[in-house]
DNA sequence: TAGTGGTCTAGACCACCAC
DNA sequence: TGGTGGTCTAGACCACTAT
């Protein structure tokens, strides 16, 4: 009974070779053929691990001639989100101070982002301020809702939301919906970010669910515009569409 | 020899069942098992056509119970890109005007975004406005390779420039990158998107490649704020990682 | 021609859920 | 217990690339 699958183990492996140069940019990796005997697995087992690395966007699979390598050296590992402090503390090995302005209890809004909710539920409002570089840089506000996180604590908050919520509470994180804008924020966000003469910063407003579909978090960061990039790596989908 | 695979019909018609409500937002599909008599393939098949529904984010898969449907009415769909002019045009039944500038031939960059390239490509550099509600509100400035583009003119960039590369020229786009940033613009960028005071645009940078993973176009995408929007549908990945 | 990836099959065993 | 999805297998046939 394996704790993790073979395709995640032939996955993980790819992975780990392509990342410390075993497989390198230009090459192709052995053939699907010859993974089968490398791993002692079928083909479609090796072919569900090559399909995570392509939507990853580490390989292109080409017909009758392998999968080769792409050059990922510009980018971050995995290719996808947001940046902006991901650069900074676990790169580069600083560590982003945390500030919690806010941890109350409050009602959820009943529209998020024009997005109508259907319904108000209990939460913990959580306020945050990121620090990168000792300069105030992205100002978090989010709404847990109580059903799913009976109890949180501003230690929580600055160690890691996510690693609570997972590894403590035992939370299965399904999904999440994000969208960007470039807004004017309130004369108090403005304050805090110490934006300069105008008042824009990207936004991001995200949906969180758990796996069971509920949805148990809302979002709305506010980042200072010149500590903010979001990444997205797109495969073309198979054209023609209706 | 079918046109698509089996399972891009089974997938593309369950999408369509759900786009036209015949299965709602918090029913189950049918279960796999009766899909594969529904559709007379084999259980891999099926599964591979419900992989792409959720990672489409229009499913959500939940073990012992079935195929939960989403609830996605307040998304474009499918839920992923740059919504800002999709909205006006497409969907709201308005052709968005297209204004060409400049279609020149000019060598590319040999950094794009912080990227260094390797190499100059003598290309063709298109700079297109586009009008939204007859507000000029991107401007997108792009460089395409000749190796891959031998020949364009503005009717091509007018109409749909990835309907001509693809359709006409034969190109098969395979995927590319993004990175959204948020930036002062300079001067004469400003006056053409019509930016007051401040001087601020959502600036999107896109390298495209090849299915044979050649770059091939380069794109600086710059959007009125007013008029930006980006959503992301993300599904969280398998949690532990090293 | 031999080797590659793309698709599909018909089974199998397991883990989880509801009854 | 029976139904659901999660994983895996050992084959098969096809399309494309190389030589």
């Amino acid at each position: 009974m394996p704790v993790q699958s073979k395709k995640e183990i032939i996955a993980q492996d790819i992975i780990q070779k392509i990342r410390f140069a075993q497989y390198k940019p230009g090459d192709y990796l052995p053939s699907e053929h010859r993974l089968c005997e490398l791993y002692g697995t079928s083909r479609e087992t090796v072919r569900k691990a090559l399909a995570q690395l392509t939507s990853l966007g580490l390989i292109q699979k080409i017909r009758g001639k392998g999968s080769l390598v792409l050059d990922v050296q510009n980018f971050t590992f995995p290719i996808s989100g947001v940046v902006s402090f991901k650069d900074f503390d676990k790169q580069q090995g600083k560590s982003s101070d945390i500030e919690v302005l806010n941890l109350s209890e409050r009602t959820s809004p009943s529209t998020f982002g024009g997005h109508n909710l259907n319904r108000r539920a209990p939460s913990y409002y959580v306020e945050h301020l990121r620090y990168i570089d000792n300069i105030p840089s992205v100002l978090n506000q989010e709404f847990l809702f109580k059903e799913a996180v009976p109890i949180i604590t501003k230690a929580d908050v600055i160690n890691s939301l996510y690693s609570y919520l997972e590894r403590t509470l035992g939370l299965n994180i399904s999904y999440s919906t994000k969208e960007i804008t470039v807004e004017r924020v309130p004369e108090r966000i403005a304050k805090i970010l110490k934006l300069t003469d105008d008042h824009y910063a990207a936004v991001i407003r995200s949906m969180s669910y758990l796996d069971d579909t509920r949805l148990f978090q809302l979002t709305t960061s506010y980042q200072r515009p010149d500590k903010f990039k979001f990444i997205d790596f797109e495969r073309r989908k198979n054209a023609a569409r209706s």
